[in-house]
DNA sequence: TCTTTGACGATTT
DNA sequence: TAAATCGCCAAAG
């Protein structure tokens, strides 16, 4: 059952379940995700999660960006590519440098 | 136990 | 604004 989402602990699931709560078309941090989900301090965790997350999870994975608002894969990789591509679909637009507007932010 | 490793974050230059 | 630096913390070997 967890196997599905690639973790087996509470924590890992909560935090899952925290990024599956962030609505459509909009995006929030690695950070800020570890902070809602109860696990201030473990945004270097939540990236280990989404590392191992199977790609046949329904998670929305790419509605997680870093604190600076950027893809947090090397610009012109086939990560950023992709995830790129989705939250365009999700109507999220970039600024040139693949800056995020704060528009599209819900940080409270 | 110790060391390395991360889809990170905040601060400083 | 961008890059370098340091701090952070759990997991894995």
């Amino acid at each position: 059952m967890s196997a599905a989402f690639g973790s087996e602990n509470s924590r890992d699931l909560i935090i899952l379940t925290t990024i599956a709560a962030i609505p459509m078309g909009q995006v929030s941090t690695y950070g800020d995700i570890a902070k809602q989900a109860g696990y201030p301090g473990l945004a270097r965790h939540v990236a280990k999660i989404l590392a191992k997350l199977p790609s046949s999870s329904n998670i929305p994975w790419h509605r997680v960006v870093n604190s600076q608002r950027r893809i947090s894969f090397p610009k012109g990789s086939p990560a950023y590519f992709q995830q790129y591509k989705l939250l365009l679909k999700e109507g999220i637009e970039f600024q040139q440098s693949g800056l995020i507007p704060r528009t599209f932010f819900l940080p409270c």
